[in-house]
DNA sequence: TCCTAAGCGAGACGGTACGTCTTGTCTTCCA
DNA sequence: TGGAAGACAAGACGTACCGTCTCGCTTAGGA
């Protein structure tokens, strides 16, 4: 709680945030031990555990404004329209990102990005829907999934694609049946 | 000549693979170690590593005819058949599913789930489509990341439902966008 | 700089040579495992590791202390006169130095013992020969060997006898061919 | 007992005893594993232990004619005559001496080359004492001992030296405290 | 300005899993 | 049906990490 006050607590931290993710570039994050971040961080086993608890923790703490959610208000302009920027943005960050969602990345980042995502969409459905949709976290877990599967494979590299088709191709696959659900008021 | 010849051997696979999955039943996959395994099967250590390189590699000696792929012939039935049987099929065998799918299953399983699916899926398109349609293979993967994010969800019971509510959330959010694309012969 | 500034380091390091002398007198050196002695010492495996690379590493640690070389200055009294008060200290530690020494033991600790011993002798001709000897690594050879050959057969209980007569007989043996061949010059 | 009816039983054991020769002299006789053996000899696991117990087993089994004792009768010739044919002997077979009885070789296998050698060396001290000698165990022991460890050097190559030196250093330390002995009756 | 509490590096430590290796027994298959 | 092939249990090996801990040195920030 006091983390911020003490200038050297400030300097730790950043230096291992810093460490784990030129790790990350290196070898991926599953394969990125604590031992090497301590060590590429020039710091004491002790004082890594001092601050974070986890490899987890020190991702966790800076991934929110690293990678996502670049999204306006929810209500404006088309429905899902945080796609074309997320991915634009990603692709910026091509190498990070591989690293951490692609097949060498980790279950709980993907996941922690899915939550994260899931927000977003709940929030553009919730502001769009004329009446109340039953079994609406099904369907935004239905587009998240189609969105974060996009995603994954393009960080994997199983195909190239530039950010434009990437978001065409999410918003053409999902969005008709998303409106149809919103207008009827039934997911089927 | 090497595997079944012997009635040994085939006992001991079998015992191996069969501890795999109570332990993953009872504490997860990423949880379980060999030496649990081993322990488990009553096999010694330079048994199991004669037989199987991994975990992974006793899993997916029989992850295939486990789970999933109960899928007719491509062009009959409505767009995406194989979505209720699955769901159905994979209600029947939650614990075993949940286990290797949801948050405590491993990235590497999911992986391979979604390889054999998008074949499925891949399939199916091709046998639909009038026309050569451009990025199917950027399609293909939203479906499937739209159809495994749902099960993760379920598997993980972040949310309750029916294998019937699943199957009409999955075919409504998706079907539409695909069959447009089909259509067209664009992606958008 | 390593070994002796942290006292942690210190009890360690004690606590797994006394735990192999121990384990020695109990079962021997060859029959003694890493895993036993881990077990005695009640100290993690990978501490072991972080000490000494071997079994063999931890009782050359300290080997030199503990068995041999109460000799006195090369030249003074009779010749071979650290005989007598090795075998009288060899009975003192009677058990340790069976384990070590007999068919229980280690072929590298014999060969340990008789590098140090062979120093000892070559000292000894050496201050002795009032002229160069040819072929005096022979020499000292020949009578190593006879040492330990009764100091081994002794240990392995082949026969019983005091340290008198033990000495008795390796000097009646080699002394006089020995000192033939220091006044003469040539080993024949 | 039935050791040599069967012309298979025969073949088996040749090819074992053979295989093991072969692997002593390209890694040395400790190294060397039982596996090693049947790999070499294109042998069954379980046809090894029917026919030999150990590794020492399948050595000991030719080890007597396989090196050593071609001492004539022990009263004629000088006194100790057998060392040098020995030496001369050995030479010819350097190699496997050396990877029987030098640091790469085995306990075992040195002390039954002792024990031998002990025997031949009794016999010869008996045939020429006039009298009944006071422990003329300690004395063989001490005279075996010395050249076992010239032996022992030579085979490990820490000196170079002829047949011709060695005998000479061996008899010429140890003859004159034995004859002494011998002849006065009385160890000192 | 000093002094003291804290941050810190260094790394020792116990614990646990890994994949490899070797041994001697025991089961299976085949001729 | 008897003997060879080799599967097997047991358990040691040395390595890799983890998260806790102990130890002094350094350094801020309040008195």
């Amino acid at each position: 709680m006091t983390g911020n006050s003490d200038r050297r607590v400030r300097r730790t931290r950043q230096a291992i945030q810093r460490a784990l993710i030129e790790l990350i570039l290196d070898k991926g994050y599953e394969t990125t031990t604590v031992t090497d971040i301590i060590n590429r961080a020039d710091v004491g086993r002790s004082t890594f555990y001092a601050h974070f608890t986890d490899k987890q923790d020190v991702l966790f703490g800076n991934l929110d404004d690293l990678v996502f959610l670049h999204a306006g208000p929810p209500s404006e302009g088309p429905l899902f329209g945080f796609s074309l920027p997320m991915f634009e943005h990603v692709q910026s960050q091509r190498q990070l990102v591989s690293a951490l969602l692609g097949r060498r990345g980790g279950g709980a980042v993907i996941a922690r990005g899915e939550q994260m995502l899931a927000e977003v969409v709940r929030r553009e459905l919730l502001a769009r829907a004329p009446q109340p949709t039953p079994r609406l976290d099904l369907v935004v877990t239905a587009v998240v999934g189609a969105f974060m599967g996009l995603l994954r494979g393009w960080a994997d590299d199983q195909f190239a694609a530039t950010p434009v088709e990437m978001d065409r191709t999410f918003r053409t696959v999902v969005t008709p049946g998303v409106t149809m659900i919103l207008t009827s008021g039934e997911p089927a």
